[in-house]
Parts: C-alpha cells; sequence; structure tokens
DNA sequence: ATATCACTTGACACCGTGTCAATTGACATG
DNA sequence: CATGTCAATTGACACGGTGTCAAGTGATAT
C-alpha cells in the first residue's frame, strides 16, 4: 500500500489538509484531494485504501509538522503544578484551532467508521495522559481541592478541554482564542485548586 | 405534504424514535424506519420529503411525549438563584439521556444538511435561555461571582451542560447519571457562586 | 529490447436518498 | 352499482460518493 511514490503520498496528505483546515469541517471528497493534490482519484485509492485511512494519516502527519510533543514540553519542565495546569492548559488549548479541521473530519467519521473511531479516541486517550499528570502534579503540590478525586478531577478537566468544548465557546459564542484560554485556565484553577 | 393520514404520521416518527433510542446514534437509515412502520418506504416520503424533515419532527415529538416544558417548571418556581441554578441541571441533566439517540442523530446531521442545524441551533437556543435565566436570578440575588459576567456565565453554562459532555462524562468516562448530575450540580455552585 | 513501476483512464458495483408512474384496495357519494 | 378519491404499494430509476478492476501509458533501469 505504501511501497509507492513517498512524495506523492505527502502531496496527497498537503492536499487533504489544505483543504481540511480552509473547509474547517465541511466535507472533503476524495474527489476534491485528487484533484488538489494533481493527481487521478484512483491513484489515491494505491497510497491510501480508504478514505478513513487518509483522514487518519493526515492526522499523524499534522502532528508531526506542528510538533504536539514540543508544545506540550513546557507543561513537562513546570515546577509547580498549578504552572504545569496552567502550562498544559495553554499548549493543549492553543494547539486546538490548528487541528480543528481536521480533528472535525476525523470526529464526523467516528459515526461510520470504526478505524476512525479507534484513531480519534487514541489521539484523545494521549491528551487525557496529559490531563491525569497534571492533576497527579497538583495533587503532588497537596493543591488539589479536596472535592475531587485525581481520576474525577481528570474527567472534568479532560472534558472541559475537549475540542467540542473549544468549538462552542469560540465559534458558536464568539469567544476570541485569547479569552477561550484566559477563561480555562482559570476555571481549572477554581475547579481544582485547593 | 402532511394532509395524509396522522395515525400513519405518529406510527412513522414513533418507529424512528424506538430506533434512535436503541441504536442510541447509529446511523438509521431510511428503509429501517419504514420497516419499523409497516410500511413502504416510498410512503415515508408521502409524510416527510426528506430524512431531515423527519428527523426533526421526531425530536418535536419527543419534546411533546416527554415535556421538557413541565420538567423545566420547578426551576421556574424556585426561590433563590441558587435553587433555581440546581433546579435546572437537575432537569436538563435529567432530560439528556432520554432525548440522547434522537440528539446524535440530529447532531450529525447538521454538518450535511441546513435545515437540521437551524433546527439543533433552536432547540440549543431554547436550551440557553434556560441557562440565561437561571445565571440572571443568580445575578438578582447577588449572588453571582464577580469573575463573570452574565454573558460569560451563561456561555459557561451552557457549554458545561451540553449533550457532548454530558456523553463524555457519562458514557466514555463511565459515570452513573446520578454522579453527572450532583457533580455538574456542585461544579456550578463553584464556579458561578460568589 | 524489455521489464518494472507509478500513475492514468474509463467502466462499474454498492449503498443510501430522493423521485416518478402505474397500480391496488378501501371507502364515500351520486 | 358505478365512479371517484385517496392513502399506500410496487418497481424502476437518477444521483452522489466510495471503493474496485482491467487495460494502457510513459519514464527509468537493466
Amino acid at each position: 500500500m505504501s511501497s509507492y511514490n513517498p512524495e506523492t503520498r505527502t502531496r496527497i496528505l498537503k492536499a487533504a489538509l489544505t483543504l481540511l483546515e480552509a473547509g474547517q469541517g465541511k466535507a472533503v471528497r476524495m474527489t476534491d484531494i485528487a484533484k488538489r493534490a494533481q493527481i487521478s482519484r484512483q491513484a489515491l485509492y494505491l497510497h491510501f485504501s480508504t478514505r478513513a485511512e487518509l483522514l487518519i494519516a493526515t492526522t499523524y502527519y499534522l502532528d508531526d509538522l506542528k510538533g504536539v510533543d514540543e508544545r506540550l514540553a513546557p507543561s513537562r519542565t513546570a515546577q509547580t503544578g498549578i504552572e504545569r495546569l496552567d502550562a498544559f492548559i495553554e499548549a493543549w488549548g492553543n494547539y486546538i484551532p490548528e487541528i480543528y479541521g481536521v480533528a472535525k473530519a476525523l470526529l464526523a467519521m467516528r459515526d461510520t467508521d470504526e478505524s476512525a473511531a479507534k484513531a480519534w479516541g487514541e489521539r484523545m486517550q494521549d491528551m487525557r495522559q496529559g490531563c491525569e499528570t497534571a492533576i497527579g502534579a497538583l495533587n503532588s503540590d497537596d493543591m488539589l481541592s479536596p472535592g475531587h478525586s485525581p481520576i474525577q478531577a481528570t474527567d472534568i478537566l479532560w472534558t472541559m478541554l475537549s475540542v467540542r468544548n473549544w468549538e462552542q465557546l469560540t465559534i458558536e459564542c464568539g469567544w476570541p482564542q485569547e479569552k477561550y484560554i484566559e477563561t480555562l485556565k482559570s476555571l481549572a484553577r477554581r475547579i481544582f485548586v485547593a
């Protein structure tokens, strides 16, 4: 499947990316991607056997491009639990708008495609890991509000930081990104810090 | 379009409802609904000209059946702002699981169908109204935390109480409904009450 | 001169939605 | 009893999107 020209492969991924980012979740068809990549629609299937596979590959490509890991680094080096919480929210919260187009496409596929659901689930588990360690750091500092167990706090933070919530607050409620970040940081403090 | 036998119409709606509730968001096709309603697929189109229209009609039918309005009544008669907030969260939060199947179907259609998006948007605006008045009541009691303007508080409460968040907490995180309600009430107090 | 490889072209199957025309069977009215 | 109306049926079909298949092309390597 992937023994084909890797240059073409990335051309396809770039095309998919551009369209998904521009379309902000509008349905992007295989035909559109092919056209954009200046390739026949059928050639797409030489590289990716299904639309879901292509979409998933696109998200990995995007992560690679934007470097999720490097972004989350500051949150790992933070000294106190509170700093770590802040840093994590800032890093992830500012990452969302960059992946939003692709994320939305994957999110939509979830309903119909098993593998898309799995891929999305894994990404979200990774993100949850970040929440868990941030909460853990707070807990080690004895700063976690006694109202929540670490697991429950993780569940809440994880949910607060969902792409859907970002979507609702920024796109539907019209909050500027800046406000989104600041408000979430302050909410998190209020909720989790003792 | 609707000058046809109203009995058949409600039989269709009931069929749609059952399937949507049972399927918990799994794609329900026109064929499935027709089969369930013991009617030909084509006859569906005598009553509802598109799938979206049928789905939308189903949500109204459901509201009617379950009585959203009566449910929200207690929150309107509550004395203090805090009571009102609690009552609203309880009423809406316990309503979500009952509409979840239908809601999810409508939510999924949003991406592809203009009218579905509009219908969903209206429902959510209604719900938002409830959030707004609860926050307003709190504000009148001078109990709204100074950290938030009423509008911002409404945005936050509205987002907290989204169907997606309910889905994530109960289905993905495995919270029992009871816990969902209690936690959301306590979070709301913590966030909004001065 | 030929074989391989990445890709192209064009045709086609499948699925789900929506449309159309002809037909059936019940019930009502003159 | 004949006629008309009306809800619903049957079967066929168009459309859009995904995925498949077979044959062809053109460059590169041997």
